[in-house]
DNA sequence: ATAGAATCGGAGAGATCCCTCCGGTTGCCG
DNA sequence: CGGCAACCGGAGGGATCTCTCCGATTCTAT
C-alpha cells in the first residue's frame, strides 16, 4: 500500500512507453466499446501479454479508473468555473449541453454516468458527491434567475442528464440532425405560458 | 422445426404447472434484475434444475422472448389504436407517457427498448419495424396538428424515448416527484414562443 | 561487456455462464 | 395398478473472464 508514485524510482524507459501505450489503447477501446470490454481484450489490442498490463494496473477497475477519472473531474471543474457566471441560465444549460456533447462520444463515459456504476463513480464516492454538489449550485442559481423550472431537484437533473446521454449517443451514432440535449433543455426551461 | 404449439399434445399437468412457474419467476427476475440475469439463476430461483427449464425453453433468449414479447406488442397495439384519435397531440404524448410509465417499472423492458439489443427487438425484426411504423404515424399526425416540433423525426423520438426510460427508471427508483417523461414531452412540444 | 534488477509473456487457477446428456422419477391411460 | 412415455435434476463440457505466478527476456548502471 502507498506506492508513492511521485517519489518512487522512475519507470524504466520501456516500461514507461508500454504503460503509455496501454493507456492509449484502453482509452480508445473504452470509448468505442464501453465498460464491458474485457481486460484480456485490451491487452491483446495493445499487443501485450495480460501479465504485462496487470503489472501496470493491478486490476481491471484500476485501469478503467486511470482512463476515465480525469474526464469526469473535468466536468466537475467546468461546473465550478461556471458557478459564478453572470448569466446563470446560460451557464446551467451550457454546462449541461457540454457534458452531453463530450460524453456522448465516449461509450464508457456514458455508461459510467448513466449507471452510476462505473469505476470511481459509485454512490458515495468523492467524485460523485462533488459532481452532485457542483451541479446543484448551477441548478439553484439558474432556478433563482427564473431560467429553469423551479420544481426540478438536483437528482432530477442528474437523471435527465443520464437519459439525455442515452438519447444523444444513439442520435449521434446515426448522424441525427436534431440535438437531443436541446430538446431536454427546452423541457427543463420555465414554462413561459 | 415448427413445433406446432396449438395442435401438439397438451403438456402433462405437472409440466404445465412448472412451465407457468418458470415464466412467473423469470418475469419477476427480469423486471427487477434486467437482461443480464443468468439462466442458471432463474432456474435456481424457481427451484428447478437447469435441465428442466431448458426443456421448456430451448434457449436463454427464447425464455426472455416468451416473457417480454407480449409486453412489447402491447405498446405497438396501443399506438395503432391511437392512430385515429381525435386529438393527435394528446394521443402522441399520452402514448409516450404510457410507454415510459409502464416500461420504467421493468428493468429488462427498459434495456430492450434502450439498447435495441434484447431478444426479438433487434434491428430489422418485425416487431422493431412495426414499433417504428406505429410511432411514426402518431408523430406525423401530432406534427401536422402543430402539437409537436416539426423538425423531430421518428428516430429522434425513439431515441428520446430510450433516454426518457433511463431517466424515469432512476427517478422512480428514488421516489422522485417530477416525471421525467413530463419534462421530455414539454421539450418536444412546438415552441409557443 | 556483464551482472543484476526490472520487465515481459502466457499458461493456468478459479469463477461464471450457456447449454447438453442421460439416469432416475413421476404422472397418465387402459 | 402396471407399464411406458414424459418429465425432472444436476453433473459436466466448452467458453470466457479476472487475476496470479514464475521462467525468460530486456534494460541499465558500472
Amino acid at each position: 500500500m502507498g506506492d508513492d508514485h511521485s517519489t518512487a524510482r522512475p519507470l524504466r524507459a520501456d516500461a514507461r512507453r508500454n504503460r503509455e501505450r496501454v493507456l492509449q489503447i484502453a482509452q480508445e477501446a473504452l470509448a468505442s466499446d464501453g465498460l464491458a470490454i474485457s481486460f484480456d481484450e485490451i491487452a491483446r489490442r495493445a499487443g501485450f501479454g495480460v501479465g504485462t498490463v496487470y503489472r501496470h494496473f493491478p486490476t481491471r477497475e484500476a485501469l478503467f479508473e486511470a482512463v476515465l477519472l480525469g474526464r469526469m473531474e473535468r466536468f466537475v471543474a467546468d461546473a465550478r468555473a461556471l458557478a459564478t457566471a453572470e448569466d446563470p441560465g446560460r451557464a446551467f444549460f451550457g454546462w449541461f449541453r457540454t457534458v452531453v456533447e463530450q460524453a456522448s462520444a465516449n461509450q464508457a463515459l456514458c455508461e459510467m454516468l448513466e449507471g452510476g456504476t462505473g469505476p470511481a463513480f459509485r454512490r458515495g464516492t468523492t467524485l460523485e458527491t462533488d459532481f452532485a454538489a457542483a451541479l446543484s449550485r448551477l441548478l439553484q442559481r439558474a432556478q433563482r434567475a427564473g431560467a429553469v423550472r423551479g420544481d426540478l431537484r438536483t437528482e432530477d437533473v442528474q437523471d435527465l442528464l443520464r437519459g439525455c446521454l442515452t438519447a444523444e449517443r444513439r442520435a449521434r451514432a446515426r448522424g441525427g440532425k436534431v440535438s437531443m440535449a436541446e430538446v431536454v433543455c427546452d423541457g427543463m426551461r420555465s414554462h413561459p405560458r
